[in-house]
DNA sequence: TCTGTCCGTTACAAATTGTTGCAAAGCAGA
DNA sequence: TCTGCTTTGCAACAATTTGTAACGGACAGA
């Protein structure tokens, strides 16, 4: 077992998985810190070795990636990740230069950040990032449907088409689908109040609003309406909810 | 003899051959070994008057076009190209604003990229709409005529015919065509009701106008002979329509 | 001019979503 | 267990957005 010093947090993993790889301890307390107070969840690695095994075990939405680690580069590590996995990565580059910056975005890093930065900086970029890769993946470049299942549901991305285990199509109103996709793309994990609420593109976010709970009530009348004792949408009190079944994703065919 | 600043690589062209129009030689080069990298032949071209002297030259399958360029606009240009070609346009938008989208598309941008952007997002796009571009203008302006499939329909683009599943002729009206069109080329995206109002010409573009919304209704009412039961046009709320179903191009053959 | 089609406009119906209030459920301490 | 506080579920209502029937102007062809 590496020597991994990952420390991760017991807060609501609202808005993603991120794992920050630097050998520079402050420097992953500092980041892991901060985003943790944005709502993130937060592993760190200091090096590659360490980020690799986080990687197997975990499921990361996003990676920041320190530029010169002990041991392979992250030139490299991004290289590798890249050669499986589509995981956004964020580079941190020491200097501001022109050719890092290149190299960087051409060994498949999605954006990158030079040191010194803000933390409000690193942030936006986060953001930034996450936002994209999730529309990128919805859009789904045109391909076949693309379909999961659930408890004998499935649900078609591409046609925004529900269909229940008995066969019937349910459908759907957009904002219910859009919170049917966040679960889909975050299931088993909590999701906060906040982070729904940005999935389903509610303008609103006063920290009282109830919008949330309301559309998700609606959304389980329509879940629950077929068979099954178990509720799919978990409440976590406190917290937020969870979608809890099991989503396999099938390639082609459409319903 | 233009200042053209063209570096034309030698890498094995695979994929197609892609002009990369930006006053920024930073941007030039980035992009231009990243997606060399991906097996593309690529050029580059600092404004409009190198890119019309490179479309003389040489054999362009894709052009990325920044929409702010010193001298004529990106705006311009791609009508400019338009005027007597059909190559494929990314756009490159500062803004993602809708504006900014809504004129891209108009002016017969295939699709847009905002900056900031990863040159993997970028590699994204100029795959699909190289692919989009290959199955759908293959036919092209050839006498043949150029059919669309889906969901058991059947379009002739060029007879401007429709026909059901069950092989009934069903008679479009010019809107009603020029709105079939728009979502054919545009399927699985949502369309802003600005952008279908671009598409289907029409003059009107008041902010409380409903005009697309009816026009959508008569298009539905003629489409809503569909076998299942998913609605072809759905509504995202807030947004537009999408056009869901997956669209096949049949080249040859009439109905 | 007459007649039909197309399509923008309007008005109202229907659907969707945000808000509020209260009941129910969970939780901690006594 | 009971009590009091907090959080969640959800019905009912309100606000917003969309669907579509109906009307009439514009235009083309006879």
């Amino acid at each position: 077992m590496p020597v991994t010093n990952i420390s991760t947090t017991p807060v609501a993993d609202d808005h993603g998985h991120v794992l920050v790889v630097d050998d520079d301890p402050q420097i992953r307390v500092l980041v892991a810190r901060f985003l943790q107070r944005h709502g993130y969840k937060v592993t760190g690695a200091p090096d590659g070795r360490a980020m690799l095994e986080v990687l197997r075990q975990a499921d990361i939405d996003l990676i920041i990636l320190d530029l010169m680690l002990p041991g392979r580069s992250g030139f490299d590590l991004c290289g590798d990740v890249r050669a499986t996995s589509q995981v956004p990565i964020v580079m941190l580059t020491a200097r501001s230069e022109e050719s890092d910056r290149v190299i960087g975005l051409e060994a498949g890093a999605d954006d990158y950040v030079t040191k010194p930065f803000s933390p409000r900086e690193l942030l936006a970029r986060v953001r930034a990032v996450l936002r994209r890769s999730r529309t990128m993946r919805r859009a789904g470049d045109g391909r076949a449907s693309e379909c999961v299942v659930f408890d004998g549901w499935r649900m078609d991305l591409r046609r925004r088409e529900l269909t229940s285990p008995s066969g019937t199509l349910v459908d759907l109103s957009t904002g219910e689908f859009d919170l049917m996709v966040a679960f889909i793309e975050h299931a088993n994990r909590v999701l906060s109040r906040e982070a729904l609420m940005q999935f389903a593109k509610t303008r609103n976010s006063d920290p009282f609003d109830r919008a949330i709970d309301v559309q998700i009530s609606r959304l389980r009348r329509k879940l629950e309406a077929d068979v099954n004792g178990g509720q799919l949408i978990k409440t976590i009190r406190g917290a937020g909810y969870m979608f809890t079944p099991a989503v396999q994703v099938l390639e082609g065919q459409p319903a």
